[in-house]
DNA sequence: CCTCGATAGCTTTCCGGAAAGCTTTCGCCT
DNA sequence: AGGCGAAAGCTTTCCGGAAAGCTATCGAGG
């Protein structure tokens, strides 16, 4: 054990008592990722609520912005890119379009399918909420040397590498 | 830019080009946790969706196994830990109940209280649940260098250390 | 000892995304 | 040119946790 233990040290430590079988040689980083991971969630949540936009809301909105002008996708690519069922894709779209925060029309070139883009109103809701998102989590690392937030970045690019399509 | 750029380098890349106010020092750091959270969160719904579990159905029987025998814990410690609502969780815990995973009953120091235990069925599941979970976890981890697991893991700490109660 | 604000947690309603089911369109193959 | 399997995405239903609202209990203070 090094140093001072932390709130993750404490859980793999009741687990090692507790039960020695549920530890492999990645949990403890595996707990770090999920620990860390649901902070900036929470961070992330408060600019959401306050903007009045579900997580997935966000998601279309920044894949959308992210597209570049003219902030337009298919249906079919926000579904996949965001790991939606199509279902779903669809009455988040639908919320967005009654708010006048996006426009869906006809894909020209297949009647089965349709384009989503953004609004001039979303294009503004969309970089704010990056913006305030971007910052939010800045402020969850506030208090980490910048050399650790370097090192931390680093490491997990290396294992980002390892893993070609996927960690 | 270093090495072969991956899927995160590819996203901060084009939000540099098309939003550059959205990235702060630590964006980079934020993206590959919450990409990893979700790639490990995303194995873990395969484990539950297998043993016919959702994800906070799993979190219940894991801190009612991590509180060791007799694996009991006040509904209020549950909600707290877990970060639910008390009508999620009271939900939560009629469902375990009804699949007599779990018990329920009066806390004999407080009547406003309840008190939830694990079954010997609860035990068994919550188990093989912990431990298929951590099977999955390290499956996302398989490719990646022994050396780069340790060092990450070691640099994440890092982040831990700095902020005191929370990263 | 009594009052009352706070606590505990349950029931019920609400809401958002998953998923089932369906229609329309596409494109490959004969 | 027509048939048919696959694709696209919409509507509607389902489901799980959030949250509103409520009752019962606790404990501090007068």
């Amino acid at each position: 054990m090094t140093e001072r233990p932390d709130r993750v040290d404490q859980l793999i430590a009741t687990w090692r008592s507790e039960l020695p079988t549920a530890l492999t040689q990645t949990s403890e980083l595996s707990k770090r990722v999920m620990v860390l991971a649901a902070d900036l969630d929470a961070a992330s949540r408060r600019v959401f609520d306050e903007l009045g936009l579900t997580a997935t809301e966000f998601d279309v909105l920044a894949a959308l912005r992210r597209s570049g002008k003219p902030y337009r996708l298919r249906s079919n690519e926000l579904s996949k890119s965001l790991l939606l069922s199509t279902g779903g894709t669809s009455n988040v779209i639908n919320r967005l379009v009654a708010r006048r925060l996006a426009e869906r029309d006809a894909d020209p070139g297949d009647g089965r399918s349709t384009r989503i883009s953004l609004t001039p109103d979303g294009v503004a809701l969309a970089e704010k909420a990056l913006i305030a998102n971007s910052r939010a989590h800045e402020s969850v690392f506030a208090p980490v040397p910048a050399r650790y937030v370097q090192a931390a970045t680093g490491a997990l690019r290396d294992v980002f590498t390892a893993t070609d399509t996927r960690p």
